[in-house]
DNA sequence: ACTATTATATCAATATTATTGATATTAACT
DNA sequence: AGTTAATATCAATAATATTGATATAATAGT
């Protein structure tokens, strides 16, 4: 089986072109990288290496191989100072705002791992408006702000980092027509009764796709509820564009609801985590929660 | 050793959150796991789980450990994919455009590495200013740019994708003073002699971050040369901002340039892919060279 | 054409590590 | 106190990695 040290000495070969010489800077014999090389290559199935008499080449999967085995390593390097940072007694308070959609879909779970992890950083959340939240963080009410990045407005005097793009998709009943059809364009969903979305500024970005393709959906029902949209979409009355996030598989009855991709370029929602660049609060604790976001939700 | 499998059992048993269940969804003994779990916790030196009478829980070590077991299993099952890609044999041509600093100090390894890879995809490369660079993009004279994305006009018509974030640092000689300080503030900076460099639109961002601390530098000398720069750092004759990306240790001559962080928040160079978004070019070829730099520039 | 040099490859012996099955231990219910 | 349902331990065994000695191959210099 792969493992980390085989990944080393691949970097290792990588780095001085030379199996002999890697196994020198490595304290190991020669056989023993040329082993590991070959063993490499075995389960990856697929030749990584140029021997010649000057030392080896890497191939284009070595390339690609080398790119994954560099995150890897420095992945599990990371993984290897974890108990060194052990600061699972910081102290501190923050005060969180969220929009809607990502209050409703998204922190929950983030929520309650945090809480069981820094039982003595208290968090505050609130509720509110994209711009609510903008002016909050710039006037000292909220430290950090969770909301869809594409919209935001104060760019220069706000940071933030995204953490998580979530695609819109079209989302029909299971037994739609067009879950027979290879592909599905805006002028198609144009014709069928559609159900908008009213919040979290969506329908401001849709109308921006809609205009963009000039296009007019056929909207026979407007709501602010990600709830109702789901329940109508399944009973067949109509279809809705909207992200991933929100997306439940059904559980409870027996009408689904199926999402497709849409040919034309429709923007993602970019959950990205926001604070002001001159926040004076406990820089620890937000540097703690901010970083606890960032590796939460890259977690695949 | 840690191995590929040791993170495939840490994930199933923080999913089963059973150590026995675990066992047996993966068809191997309960002792199999336990001493797996062990191992893993010896090597990180730090608890992972929390054995009790119903099973396991996580704690925040473990929580941490789970991130990046998930992260590299998933860059594993892609290196084990490596061989079913095979789009060596491609043929194609793409015509890409660098901006100047991209050019000297950024694409030159990619780009050896890439032809060698696909020896049948011809690459065009023309450097341009950023907005030549996106009139053409969108005219379709060229296929691909790369440049500072923060400096991004037309984000309506043109795609992006960042690809290398690098942090803009103060240079000095290295017996400056400022070398003997734990930190630098632009106020500071401001009473050194200043190289302002000047190509790439950098003065007009260096302009936005002097004039938001409503400082003004000591510029006595402007340049489109980053090794004019680098020279007169070296020497003594002044200090300078720039950024990581064109950072070489110095190799030559003795006089060596040093980089320090500024307390102030400088923005970064944010290297981006850029494209129309409705490019008509043979996508095959513009898909691979997209996936071949963010993977190459992912490579830690 | 020969030889010295500098590479990688092979292979059987050995060392290390992972896995197992049987059994012990533990904590929570009843 | 006894039952249940979990994890922990441990010595035997299986699987894997490493080694040292040796083979093979390509190149450069004469």
């Amino acid at each position: 089986m792969i493992s980390y040290k085989h990944m080393e000495y691949f970097i290792e070969v990588s780095a001085t072109k030379q199996i002999l010489k890697a196994s020198e800077n490595l304290n190991v014999s020669q056989s023993t990288i040329t082993m590991a090389m070959k063993t490499i290559e075995d389960k990856i199935n697929s030749k990584l290496l140029i021997r010649n008499s000057k030392g080896i080449e890497l191939t284009y999967e070595g390339f690609l191989f080398l790119a994954h085995a560099k995150r890897i390593v420095f992945s599990m390097n990371e993984m290897l100072n974890i108990s060194e940072e052990n600061n699972i007694s910081t102290k501190g308070e923050i005060n969180i705002a969220l929009s809607f959609t990502i209050s409703g879909y998204f922190f929950a779970n983030y929520y309650a791992e945090f809480i069981k992890s820094f039982p003595n950083i208290k968090i505050n959340i609130k509720e509110a408006s994209r711009s609510d939240i903008e002016k909050g963080l710039l006037n000292g009410t909220f430290d950090i702000g969770l909301f869809n990045v594409a919209l935001l407005e104060n760019k220069l005097t706000l940071k933030y980092e995204t953490i998580l793009k979530s695609s819109r998709k079209l989302w029909v009943c299971s037994n739609h027509k067009f879950l027979k059809q290879q592909s599905i364009s805006l002028k198609e969903i144009s014709k069928e009764n559609y159900l908008m979305i009213t919040v979290d500024e969506a329908s401001k970005i849709s109308k921006d796709y809609w205009d963009n393709n000039n296009l007019i959906p056929n909207v026979i029902y407007e709501t602010n509820s990600i709830e109702a949209i789901r329940s109508m979409v399944a009973n067949g009355s109509g279809v809705a564009i909207l992200a991933d996030l929100v997306y439940r598989p059904w559980s409870l009855e027996s009408r689904k609801v199926e999402k497709l991709n849409v040919i034309e370029e429709i923007p993602s929602i970019d959950v990205g985590i926001v604070w002001a660049k001159n926040n004076k609060t406990n820089n620890d604790v937000l540097n703690i929660f901010r970083k606890f976001m960032k590796l939460a939700t890259n977690a695949i």
